[in-house]
DNA sequence: CAGATTCACAACCATTTGGTTGCATATTAA
DNA sequence: TTAATATGCAACCAAATGGTTGTGAATCTG
């Protein structure tokens, strides 16, 4: 149905926007955007535990920014560029929405839709 | 101290990303842009309590996002343009981050992974 | 083989989040 | 003045978050 295909696209953005919501995760990503690195490596950047770490990349890579591939006894965090580009585009999304831009927009996801109890 | 400056900074683009991390909160966002409202209108929108959207309200206004103002008994929830702007120029950061990354990256993703370049 | 490295995962804990109901207060309308 | 409207806010609850420690399994390395 449309009603969960929209709950899951929703679904979605919560998931990129929530992984966004912590300094340590938004620092990791620019990290691994910069080159691939293991969770040690990761994780001697930061004041807390290896398993911490550990599940900020688990948040990550969920959210799908990030996917990790084994090397040896490693796996190497790296980014998940189409997700990136696809979170970019939904940022562009709102600056468009926040610039005003979308006059056109408005009458596609407006008023009709969003209101909907579907949550 | 340094420091604290950047950890508050960092706090905000928390509050900021977690404000948006949920979909009723970005469909407040789109609403109150399109049209200041009362936390009534709104709360007739979406499937839960009046008093549930009053904290998405309060999220949304804790982030700066929002903000509300009296007329007689109602509390108009209308756009801050400029936390927004703020907002907008923050996502634009990471998208000039993440897009000149993955520019300089794309140069040099043909070559092995095994290439150190000394960070 | 023995030890070190790297990671996964479970169990636990405190705090936050997202929701509820109920009640109090301010303002408008009749 | 009284009733209806619009909001604020406290108390409560379940689940999610963000952290810890501890245990165990793979995978190098000497």
């Amino acid at each position: 149905m449309v009603v969960n295909l929209l709950a899951d696209a929703e679904a979605e953005v919560d998931r990129i926007f929530q992984a966004l919501a912590d300094a340590t995760r938004r620092d990791i990503v620019r990290r691994v955007i910069g080159r691939e690195q293991n969770v040690t490596d990761l994780a001697d950047r930061y004041a807390m535990s290896f398993a911490a770490v550990q599940k900020h990349v688990a948040v990550l890579q969920r959210s799908g920014l990030v996917a990790k591939r084994r090397r040896g006894r490693e796996q190497l965090v790296g980014p998940v560029l189409d997700a990136i580009d696809r979170a970019r585009t939904l940022l562009d999304e709102y600056e468009a929405l926040w610039r005003g831009r979308i006059d056109r927009m408005d009458a596609i996801l407006g008023e009709a839709e969003g209101s909907e109890a579907g949550r």
